[in-house]
DNA sequence: CTTTTGACTGAGT
DNA sequence: AACTCAGCCAAAA
């Protein structure tokens, strides 16, 4: 479960880790789920930071639309689709997904 | 302490 | 869903 008591920004990391493999969520869906859905500038923004890359599967978090980040704190949008294509996550050369299949659906 | 910032989103155009 | 405007609020400077 997410301990309020910790960071927004701990909060965002420990959600993100929650995404299953072969998923993605947006961040919209992140900051729902953390009970700032006006916030989801700073889902992004907390991964931004992104203390932990080799714990916080970034690269499983998507806008909206399913498009992949415009930034990318890994090493470039390339990288990402690769780690995501790696999971079973299918990317098109848009750098977008299918969110209709591989949207997370949260239990929260 | 105040101000800036930011990987977004939704409504309006 | 193409573009713009504004809101959102915690962390960093």
């Amino acid at each position: 479960m997410i301990d309020e008591k910790q960071g927004f920004f701990k909060q965002v990391y420990f959600v993100v880790e929650q995404i299953p493999l072969g998923k993605v969520a947006t961040y919209g869906q992140i900051a729902f789920i953390l009970g700032r859905p006006k916030s989801s500038k700073f889902v992004g923004f907390a991964l931004n930071k992104n203390p932990n890359p080799k714990k916080t599967p970034c690269h499983r978090v998507v806008n909206r639309f399913g498009d992949l980040a415009n930034s990318f704190a890994f090493g470039g949008r390339h990288q990402q689709k690769k780690l995501l294509e790696a999971e079973g996550v299918k990317v098109d050369k848009n750098f977008n997904v299918n969110l209709n299949k591989y949207l997370w659906k949260p239990d929260f």
